[in-house]
DNA sequence: TCAGAGTCAATAGA
DNA sequence: TCTATTGACTCTGA
């Protein structure tokens, strides 16, 4: 600064002395002026006396000629001097400026420099607490660890020695508190129990066979008095094999199954237990989270700890060095970003309990989570997030996905983004992960670069994200192109990639080229995927249309003037290319239909039949094609829900932009240029087209409005019917015009204009709302709707609610149903059943139309419905979906409908086929032919064979009955023997297996509804505030009634513990059967005889199908009788194993 | 790798 | 032609 002034000082003299020399200039020219001035008087006064001699005149001449010489030359001085100060003036501003300039370029440095010197400082500080924590960490040592030792030695040993050497005296601590309180809960059993518990308490009551039950970790002896409890193992019923003792034998069954009682009291005690044992694990799990802890902590906790211990300070990373871990240095620790925060130490386990509470909100599952954000399997991401390692015992590598997770975690988009990559996985279940698998050294690759990058966008990939990029970039370019053709008609020049197709084709033939582009790179790709499938198919076009291309076509051909829709669609000319957006339109019927769910999605139903039959017959044989296609599409549809802003980006754009251009046009296109013929239609897609065609009118102009969420009904069905409906019909549609009672008043006005509903309709209201509660003259809104929805989904599934209406239109099925509330399946599948059986309309109607089931599931699910808290997310939905369809009002009618135009299609079929001489033999009538036509097999219908079931014999399946009662969880080798011995498969008998455990399970679960059931009625019969739930069959009333939703969960809950209880028992757990009930069958039989007469003993409840027709099938009765028989041999089993003193001879 | 949940689809039986 | 059963399969999580 100084110098600058020195250099400023120099001119600046400089000026002030020229203005100094100016001034005394202009002062001189003012002192000749006015010497001038008086020379000028004084001659005039000369001139005045006129009497002066001549000889005075001419000297006064010379005078006044000099003094105006002297003026002049004085004026020039000044004009001169005055110039000089100007120039001066100007140079001076000039250098005012530039001085001024530096004086804040070095004003600036000067701040930045004391910036960075502030900032030194703060480290400087920061490096002061530092060494104050590790003076703390030192005292905490030796506080902590070094009572006993001496607390050099404590200095000196690592932290993380310590803390395992801690651990392991927390453990053993444990240990002794779980034993302690396993004798509490022996003690509270006693009291609970009666003399029965006593005996099997003595030290000489011999335990479960071991054949019985896993192999307990740590066997006790005989007169240990855990003794019964800790030969039990984990129960193969309980779901986290966690809290054993209290499934022990210790409990005794009342009556062939626990007592509610009992029940009840072994979960307050199981509760304590895992209270005690996190206490007095906490202190260790607060440092660590011990490897054995999942295996003794309570089910339902979280294994892992929840808070940091303050040893895990900052001082952790410095002070443990040890392991191979030093801490590492923000560019050390996989520069994820480099923030700040990589400096610090990380809570392991809350990251790792918050990751797992937003899958779980979102619905996410670990292994999409895995891949795409980790970059790890599932198996690694369960470890990660079950056993979090402390952030000391990582290393640099173990340290990465708790960084990317907490990246992961500090974005909601990244997590929205995820949800929509997992509804896509789940949407498209036939290119799952696998594809993308294939790609993951790249993607992996990739997302490290995102971790770097911070951002989680970038790291989330399509599943075939293999191409995902090329076809992104062509897409982009596709919209380039429509930019250009919106913004300059006439400018023609190469589009901004290089221009595909420079040809003069025009923008719609440069995108129909890019587009194609598209395809066939998604096809090499599926190709590539998928060689084998390539190999079967047959014949082959140039280009095989997209599952909803058919599907539209579908609607198109099958059923065009079932609404004005589908005429206008039908006639709409090809003005767009581009096919692969007409499915995208036709989920934008349903703009809120789910796509997430495979099974009952459109494509899924498409999978079942049209894209496979398309390849075995017009279309392209292109295998897999749907897989791409559908891929393709998900990522080129602009999906409301699924689409986050995220993932959107370039994405959102491109499709946005796009597709602005050919939404509706390109459904047209599709419907125009591909029409299926009639005969190649299956039944699930005619019923879903006649439901799309409902559908079709409402969401035509529910798209556009895009959501009704201000409660806009659907108007008219004139108002639904596009304009281009005038049109002339189609030849399709002339020839397949459908009857007029196909096209029934009702139905139309019940599809396309549904009364007018309350905005504050939601998802629900209208699940509580089921039943009688519902205003019959206020019905819901489209889209609520199952009908509207419905299969409508057209797109997406039969049955698929529509979103709803208000801001949260979108909602996606999944999101419903975590937001519905309870519901009662039982009573929800017993009125499904009485409305199908009143009206007589079939399982397999209902079920591909409503519930997108086949009708196997639905009468599984008809007649054995879980109890909700049993279901899965996944499982619930068929629930939420006959919660939906019964509260249609016109539910009945557009079943009736289906079923008429089913029988149409099939008659029209029949006769298509017999003029075109095939005959529809007889073997393939009706859905059996459409069945058979139709789904997942390439060959023409006739070469079809069905796959030949493998159908066990009484003997094979006595034996395997056997062999499970024996061990319901066989090893490997077993099966082999067994499979050896029976002439089977091993896949069949571990497959058999399965099914018979999930299957016994889930006939105690009707037990348990129906034991809930009978308390249910037993307390409304006590009290006079009935539920209404079986008055009038809602679920609400049930809801609502004297045993709230939380009072009903827990009684529920409570009955879960009994049916887990039962079906350990059937399945060969520990659980001993009272004798007091099966103790009559007494342990008679021999190893040889296990298994009495099947009607030996009903004693147990029947696990009777609660149908609402429970004697219909008499084969229902038998079969009852068998598993009660099964049941009851089993329990016998465990008597007789129970009456043998020596573990030896448990056996068998 | 295993087990559970959910489902499909062949088959049996009414 | 319906429903029920059941072997097989996929997906998911531990």
């Amino acid at each position: 600064m100084r110098s600058l002034w020195r250099d400023l000082s120099c001119p600046c003299s400089l000026v002030f002395s020229l203005s100094q020399r100016a001034e005394a200039a202009q002062r001189e020219a003012d002192a000749l002026r006015e010497q001038l001035t008086s020379s000028n008087q004084s001659l005039q006064l000369t001139t005045h006396i006129q009497t002066t001699p001549d000889t005075e005149q001419a000297v006064e001449a010379v005078s006044r000629s000099s003094l105006e010489a002297e003026l002049g030359a004085k004026d020039r001085e000044t004009v001169q001097l005055v110039e000089d100060i100007q120039r001066l003036q100007a140079s001076l501003s000039k250098l005012r400026e530039s001085s001024s300039t530096q004086i804040t370029q070095l004003q600036l440095q000067l701040s930045t420099k004391t910036a960075t010197l502030k900032q030194l400082e703060e480290k400087l500080q920061e490096h002061a607490d530092y060494e104050e924590v590790k003076k703390e960490l030192s005292i905490l040592k030796s506080m902590e660890f070094g009572p006993s030792d001496s607390s050099e030695q404590v200095l000196s040993k690592p932290l993380e020695v310590l803390l395992l050497e801690k651990n392991r005296s927390l453990q053993s601590e444990s240990s002794s508190l779980r034993i302690a309180n396993t004798e509490l809960s022996g003690s509270a059993r006693r009291k609970g129990k009666e003399a029965s518990v006593e005996e099997t308490t003595t030290p000489s009551t011999p335990s479960l066979p071991p054949l019985l039950l896993p192999p307990s970790p740590q066997p006790r002896t005989p007169t240990d008095p855990l003794n019964t409890t800790t030969t039990n193992g984990t129960h193969p019923f309980t779901p986290t094999g966690i809290g054993q003792d209290f499934y022990s034998p210790h409990f005794p069954p009342v009556g062939g199954k626990m007592s509610l009682n009992a029940l009840l009291q072994r979960q307050l005690m199981q509760t304590f237990y895992s209270k005690a044992l996190q206490e007095s694990n906490q202190g260790a799990a607060l440092l660590f989270a011990p490897v054995h802890y999942t295996s003794t902590s309570t089910s339902g906790s979280s294994p892992v700890p929840l808070s940091a211990s303050p040893l895990q300070s900052p001082a952790g990373p410095e002070v443990n060095g040890s392991g191979g871990a030093p801490s590492p240095s923000p560019s050390q620790s996989e520069g994820t970003g480099g923030s700040v925060s990589d400096w610090e130490d990380m809570d392991t386990s809350e990251i790792a309990r918050q990751i797992k509470e937003q899958l779980i909100k979102h619905n996410i599952g670990q292994r999409v989570f895995g891949h795409y954000v980790l970059g790890l399997s599932q198996g690694s991401v369960s470890e990660i997030l079950a056993r979090p390692k402390p952030w000391s015992k990582l290393t640099i590598r173990g340290k990465e996905p708790f960084h990317k997770m907490r990246q992961f975690l500090s974005d909601e988009q990244n997590i929205l983004a995820l949800r929509s990559i997992q509804g896509r996985q789940r949407e498209s279940p036939g290119q799952p992960l696998s594809h993308a698998l294939q790609d993951v050294p790249k993607q992996r690759a990739r997302s490290d670069q995102a971790s770097r990058t911070g951002n989680i966008t970038t790291r989330i990939r399509t599943p075939d994200c293999g191409s995902d990029d090329a076809i992104r970039s062509i897409l982009e370019q596709a919209k380039r192109e429509l930019h250009v053709q919106k913004s300059a008609d006439f400018s023609h020049g190469p589009s901004p990639g290089g221009g595909l197709r420079g040809g003069g084709g025009g923008s719609d033939e440069a995108i129909r080229s890019i587009l194609e582009q598209a395809r066939r790179e998604m096809e090499a790709q599926q190709a590539a995927v998928e060689p084998s499938l390539k190999a079967s198919s047959s014949s082959s076009t140039s280009s095989s249309p997209s599952q909803r291309d058919l599907l539209v076509s579908h609607l198109a051909a099958s059923f065009p003037a079932y609404t004005p829709l589908a005429l206008s669609l039908k006639n709409t000319p090809t003005a767009l290319p581009v096919s692969p957006s007409s499915p995208s339109t036709v989920l934008d019927f349903s703009s809120g239909v789910k796509r997430e769910d495979r099974g009952v999605s459109v494509p899924d139903s498409l999978a079942d039949g049209v894209p496979r039959l398309g390849r075995s017959s017009e279309e392209s044989a292109r295998p897999g094609g749907g897989h791409w296609r559908e891929q393709w599409w998900s990522n080129m549809n602009p999906d409301p829900r699924r689409v986050t802003p995220t993932l959107g980006g370039e994405e959102n754009h491109t499709q946005e932009d796009s597709k602005e251009a050919l939404s509706l046009g390109s459904m047209c296109d599709g419907v125009g240029s591909r029409q299926k013929p009639w005969s190649k239609m299956t039944s699930r897609g005619l019923r879903m087209q006649l439901w799309l065609n409902g559908d079709l009118s409402q969401n035509t102009h529910i798209k556009p409005a895009h959501n009704q969420a201000e409660g806009t009904p659907c108007q008219t069905s004139a108002s639904c019917s596009p304009a281009p409906a005038e049109g002339t019909p189609s030849q399709t549609s002339a020839s397949y015009s459908p009857a007029p009672a196909e096209g029934t008043p009702s139905q139309t006005s019940a599809s396309c204009s549904p009364p007018p509903e309350s905005p504050l309709s939601s998802a629900e209201e209208s699940l509580n709302g089921l039943g009688g509660d519902r205003d019959p003259l206020a019905p819901q809104a489209p889209s609520l709707e199952p009908p509207s929805g419905e299969p409508s989904g057209g797109e997406s599934q039969p049955g698929t609610p529509l979103p709803l209406p208000g801001p949260i239109t979108g909602l996606s099925i999944q999101e419903t149903i975590a937001m519905s509330p309870e519901l009662d399946t039982y009573v929800l599948t017993k009125k499904v059943k009485e409305v199908l059986t009143d009206n007589n309309l079939g399982q397999r109607l209902f079920g591909e139309s409503i519930l997108g089931l086949t009708q196997g599931s639905v009468s599984d699910l008809l007649a054995r419905p879980k109890p909700w808290h049993k279901l899965s997310l996944k499982g619930r939905e068929p629930f939420v979906r006959m919660q939906f369809w019964l509260q249609d009002p016109h539910k009945v009618e557009k079943l009736m409908d289906m079923k008429r135009l089913e029988k149409k299609a099939y008659l029209k079929r029949r006769h298509s086929s017999l003029s075109d001489g095939h005959s529809v033999d007889g073997g393939l009538a009706g859905p059996d032919f459409l069945q058979s036509a139709s789904p997942q097999h390439q060959q023409p219908p006739q070469l079809y064979q069905k796959k030949v079931r493998v159908v066990l014999g009484p003997e094979e399946k006595e034996a395997l009955k056997r062999a499970y009662q024996e061990k319901p969880y066989p090893s490997p080798k077993t099966i082999e023997e067994l499979a050896s011995q029976l002439n089977l498969k091993t896949s069949t008998v571990i497959n058999w297996f399965h099914n018979y455990r999930s299957r016994i399970r889930r006939e105690l679960f009707i037990e348990e509804i129906q034991a809930a059931g009978s308390a249910a009625a037993a307390k409304a019969g006590e009290g006079d505030s009935c539920d209404g739930t079986e008055s009038d069959g809602t679920v609400e009333g049930r809801h609502r009634g004297p045993t709230g939703p939380e009072e009903h969960k827990e009684a529920s809950e409570d009955q879960d513990m009994e049916v887990r209880v039962e079906a350990g028992v059937s399945g060969g757990s520990p659980v001993q059967r009272n004798s007091t009930t099966s103790g009559s069958a007494g342990p008679g039989s021999s190893s040889s005889s296990l298994f009495g007469p099947p009607e030996a003993g009903l004693s147990l409840s029947a696990p009777a199908s609660h149908t609402s027709t429970p004697a219909r099938n008499p084969r229902d009765n038998t079969l009852r009788k068998k598993k009660a028989a099964n049941l009851n041999n089993i329990i016998h089993r465990l008597e007789k194993a129970a009456g043998k003193e020596d573990p030896s001879e448990w056996e068998f």
